[in-house]
Order: C-alpha cells, then sequence, then structure tokens
DNA sequence: TCGTAGTGGAACACAACTGTTCCATGACGG
DNA sequence: CCGTCATGGAACAGTTGTGTTCCACTACGA
C-alpha cells in the first residue's frame, strides 16, 4: 500500500494532536474545535474520520502506541522492578496532556491492553527482589503509579514557574516511597508496625 | 424565612445526590438524567435550578458543605500533622462520587476556598513535627492526597469484591509512605478514638 | 496547459439538550 | 368540599453539535 502520500499523514497527524491535546482538557469538546485547533477545515477533519467515534479510536490506537514506545524506552527489563518502574514513569510523564487523556479514561478503554501484563510481571519482579513492598497489590501499584503520574502533569500545568524537572523529582520520590517497603537510605525495621499486625487485614 | 417546607428540602436534596452521582461519571449528563435519577420529572428540577449553571454552582456549595464537616470530623488538630492527614483523608474517603466531582474540577472551582489554607497549615504543622516530609512543597503533598483519594476511590469501584476497609487501608498505607521522610509507625490510628495519649510522637 | 490531489467554505437536515409555558393531577389541611 | 402546594407531562422554540453534499480554490506534476 502507498504510504498516503505523506502530506496527508502530515494532516492525520495534526488532527490527532490537536484531538489529544483538546480532549484532555475537555473530553466533550466540538469536532470544530478540534479542526479548528489542528487549523483545518471541519470537512477535511471528516474526510479522515467519518464519524465521531472514528477519530476517538484512532486517537486511542494513537495513544497506546506511545505508550508501548514509551515502555520500550524505559527498558524494563534492567535493574529491580521498583527501578524499572521508575524508569517507566519518567518516560510516561513525557506524554503530556495524553496523561490526562488516559487518566480520565474518556476515549477508547483499551490503552493498556497488553501493556497491563508486562506492567503487572514488572511490579511482580519488584515484589520478589524486594524493591516493591509485596504487601500492596500489582493493581493497587498501577492505579497509584497512573494517580500520582496525572497529578505531577497537573500540578505542571498549573504552576509554570516550577521546572519539569522539579515536579518530576518530586513524582519520583513520593512513588518510590509509596511503593517501596523502605528503599531510601534503608531507615531501618519497619516491620514491627505497631497496632495493625493482628487486626485480620486483607480478606 | 420559612424553612422551605420540608417536602422542598427532601426533593432538593435528592436531585442534588442525583446530580453528585451521575456528574461523578459523566460531567456531561443531561438535565434529563439527573432528574430521572432524582425520580423526579424535568420541570420539578427547573423549578428549583432554573438553569443548569444554577444547578452546578448548587452542587459546588453541597459539596464545599460536606468538605468541610469531613475536615471537622477529622479533628485537625490533634497529633501530628501527618496523623491528622491521614485522619482528613479516611473521612474524605466516605465522600465517595463527590471525590470524582471535586478531582475533576468540572463543576465550580472554589470546593476548597477556606479549607485549602487550613489544610495547608496542616501540612506545614506535618513539616515541622517531622511527620511529612519537608522536602515536599504543601501543594504537592495535597495533589497527591486527593489523586490518590480519588485513585483509591475508582479502584473500589472497579472491584466490587475488595472492601471498602481493605482498599482504606492500602490508601493510608501508601500515603503514610509517600509523605513521611522516616515515620513508619505513622499508620497506628487506624482506632481513631482509643490511644490519644500515644501522639506525642513529634520531636 | 491541463488534470488531479488536497483542501476549505457554505449550506442543509438531523438529533440532542435547554429553557419555557401551559395544563392536569394527587395530597393535604381547614 | 375547596384551595393551595408540589408535582409531572406535553408541547414549543432556540441553540449547538453532527454528518453530509456540493462547489470553489490552490499547488503540483505530466
Amino acid at each position: 500500500m502507498p504510504v498516503t502520500s505523506g502530506v496527508k499523514n502530515r494532516t492525520r497527524q495534526a488532527i490527532l494532536d490537536a484531538a489529544i491535546g483538546l480532549l484532555a482538557d475537555n473530553p466533550a469538546c466540538s469536532l470544530g474545535d478540534i479542526a479548528a485547533a489542528a487549523q483545518v477545515g471541519r470537512t477535511t477533519l471528516h474526510r479522515y474520520f467519518a464519524e465521531r467515534a472514528d477519530l476517538m479510536s484512532a486517537v486511542a490506537v494513537e495513544g497506546g502506541q506511545r505508550l508501548v514506545r514509551a515502555a520500550r524506552l524505559a527498558e524494563l527489563d534492567r535493574g529491580t522492578g521498583g527501578e524499572a518502574l521508575l524508569r517507566l514513569c519518567r518516560e510516561y510523564f513525557d506524554l503530556g496532556p495524553l496523561l490526562s487523556l488516559i487518566f480520565s479514561e474518556q476515549a477508547g478503554e483499551c490503552w493498556e491492553e497488553q501493556d497491563e501484563g508486562s506492567l503487572v510481571a514488572v511490579i511482580e519482579r519488584g515484589h520478589r527482589d524486594g524493591s516493591i513492598d509485596p504487601v500492596l497489590p500489582s493493581d493497587w501499584v498501577l492505579s497509584v503509579l497512573w494517580s500520582q503520574l496525572y497529578a505531577a502533569w497537573a500540578y505542571l500545568g498549573e504552576r509554570p514557574e516550577s521546572s519539569r524537572h522539579h515536579v518530576l523529582d518530586l513524582l519520583t520520590r513520593t512513588l518510590s516511597h509509596s511503593f517501596g517497603p523502605r528503599t531510601p537510605t534503608a531507615t531501618e525495621p519497619v516491620r514491627g508496625e505497631a497496632g495493625r499486625g493482628e487486626a485480620g487485614r486483607d480478606r
């Protein structure tokens, strides 16, 4: 198949980028707004994506690809599970507005698919190698990861004075503390955990 | 002013409850849906809230009141800053769907207002008494608090098999780890009522 | 120069939501 | 029994977004 002329590729990409940017702020924004943001006529937008649903699924596919690319860059096989997860977090942070979109789960729903599985594998590796608290279920760890990722992105957006680097620093700090049984400079036996030992937690 | 008849109060409250529940899932839901969920005619809804904006601001006011009430129940003055923040978190968790609404910041915008200030005060107290890592800015701590609160609520909603108590437990664990520089036993205040005197853990 | 690919604008019908008006009904107290 | 109170339904006009059609314009290669 011909590679759709290059011009069409660029137009299509511009529409997708605009869609991601606008939908992140307002998942109910109109196609007219998206077309305008992409500097494209609404007619042209409809020429590329016949219905709104088509655009949405294309955005989902694009987002999924970016996620996979980020995961590859993070080299999840390297180091402990906890380290890999933090590297992934840095890569994800660069996804920008896509974070809002994924987190609000407005567009598609199959963001992760195959991804989900490999991330769980990384977390379980962390459970075994001691870099992630084994008490925390994998899907809970993922929830915390995504929520803090989104929080960091929103935090950066609301505070132009704080640098991307600074926010990323706060993020990795709180995240690693959340997961690690006691990652930072082994502060010593936590295991005592007074008060909660006997309570029949967990069912 | 008369207390608006009691019946009207109940109707008004039913509409507000339905609105909070539906808007949490879909901030763009129609007034017809809200009226139906409240088991009320659309006409009646318009009789209480002339325009959509009126309903939205009433929801914002209602939410703000619930926030203040939760903060009062948390007795923020007691114990270390970190302990107070975790107690607040438990109270906030009970707000249910309101969490989604507040977090997405769709409705009004003045959710916190006066609240914001007192929360920052609690966090700064935690900075001083050593229960919250002084390196973390107050607003970042708040961001993490809200995002994980929302994540926990969503987590519970997607997994009917996990108990409210279990999720709350995961939440306080990861949250306290996020904030505390070295406060392993900070998760103690699970009971709440008993063991007051132990609070003197600050340095 | 001509034909084509890619585009944009104008117009249209259609659907959904909104806000309003008018009227009918059931409950309740005097 | 009658009046009011609170309500629900039906109908309407107005707005906004959607999806489609048709036509005009520009750039570019043969």
